[in-house]
DNA sequence: ATGACAAAAAATGAATGCAAAATGGTCTCT
DNA sequence: AGAGACCATTTTGCATTCATTTTTTGTCAT
């Protein structure tokens, strides 16, 4: 009698898409990245509660590895652990989100000095590559395809600085960010827009330049107008229609 | 008896100096404290194999708890976890370590750069008196003393970044490396430790003129050249190791 | 009708139980 | 005698169960 739980679809969909390196071969490790994802991707409205059982029922798993995940997910601040209360999605407020960015800023700050002590011609000719396509997609307007190559340059950026340590706390910190750090770039501003395509080429240039420090200097000012154009669109959040004042 | 863990009675005093803000008030929680201060203490040795048995038993708490808060500690790279094969404590290469300076080399510089944003003279103050205290220490060649200054000058530089965000992060990572860390310092090179010296004087010469880019850039070399000096320390560990008293 | 109190229901926290996998030792076969 | 196979013990992974705490609900009094 093992089968206590109907067999509603399939329970545990192997995450073929996932990095795979870790040793999440285990049950509480599957759970986790699926957990993880379900909630980054924002699934769950902020600050909701989330029954145990109604997780587990939706996972086709009992409560012991849902919690182990659960335990692991706080620890990474994506929810919140309440005494005798649950989890709930993390709410992120505005102090929050500044932090944070402020943080994903240093860490692309590093990513970028350590790249330059020992990027190939060949990962800059790349970059490269990707900073073109990401220019037409901002001469077509096309915000989508700006925004996920933008994603992929600084990823490569942070590829590049060869620190695993670095690539995971990064990939940690982006995840807690993600929805509003999409929103960001769907700011409708254009001068914004404009301005972040300039930040980049200087980006390219101290790139190609091996200039570490002044990479540095970049990245982090590039995220942090990245940061104020987040919270200004967080604050006045209607833009449906191009605003006359 | 396979006993890698020294059996004192009771070994896991209570952890009542801890930063008792979180919600730890649950036994989980509390387990969680005592087994990554027990793990950064180093009182498991390196690679070990930790059944969970004997750490239930240690803490006299059943297994659920425990393998929760295993989890948590995976996840925070302090321990590593096999399937079906139980916790290790992680052992850390030199790439590992390497990447971990560097981590906290560009945290620290976001920490030094944010600093420079927010600080008030009576910090400034502060940081000076501890860092004269750290050049008596210096000149007394009282290691110990000045080991402890020095991180709480680096902590009072992260403190006064103001992001709470940050000084999670930066205390996670700095587990990590604790026990190398101090070693590191434990170098006896007398050169190093003067560079080191004049290096703090650069830092606190920037911090007073809020030059944030500068003190970025003098925090980042300082963490690489104490990188450096672990690493080097490392590859010939011939000095009377400080072994337990 | 509203508020407070109490009991029921449900959810969480922790312990125990059970199956599968790994470890260790012994035995057999060459 | 040595290498490999086989079995017993240990250990891990997960499910289930038990005990508290919280939340809801129903009733009563004002």
């Amino acid at each position: 009698m093992k089968s206590t739980i109907p067999d509603t679809g399939v329970p545990i969909a192997p995450t073929a898409a996932n990095g795979g390196d870790r040793q999440e071969a285990s049950l509480h490790g599957e759970i986790l990245l699926r957990l993880r994802d379900y909630v980054v991707e924002g699934n769950i409205p902020d600050g909701a509660r989330v029954p145990e059982r109604q997780l587990c029922a939706m996972l086709g798993i009992s409560r012991t590895p849902l919690r182990e995940a659960l335990k692991v997910l706080a620890s990474e601040g994506l929810i919140e652990l309440l005494p005798n209360r649950g989890a709930r999605v993390r709410q992120l407020s505005q102090r929050d989100l500044e932090e944070l960015f402020d943080v994903m800023a240093g860490l692309e700050s590093l990513a970028g000095r350590l790249a330059c002590e020992a990027i190939t011609d060949e990962e800059i000719a790349a970059i490269e590559q990707l900073h073109y396509e990401m220019y037409g997609h901002y001469l077509h307007r096309d915000m989508h395809g700006y925004f996920q190559t933008n994603q992929r340059i600084h990823e490569s950026i942070v590829a590049a600085a060869r620190n695993e340590t670095l690539k995971t706390a990064y990939a940690n910190f982006a995840g807690r960010i993600r929805r509003v750090r999409y929103s960001a770039n769907f700011a409708r501003k254009r001068q914004r827009w404009a301005e972040a395509m300039r930040e980049h080429e200087a980006i390219l240039d101290a790139l190609r330049r091996r200039a570490g420090s002044e990479l540095s200097d970049i990245l982090f000012q590039h995220l942090r107008n990245k940061r104020a154009a987040a919270i200004e669109h967080l604050t006045e959040p209607h833009e449906d229609a191009p605003a006359s004042p």
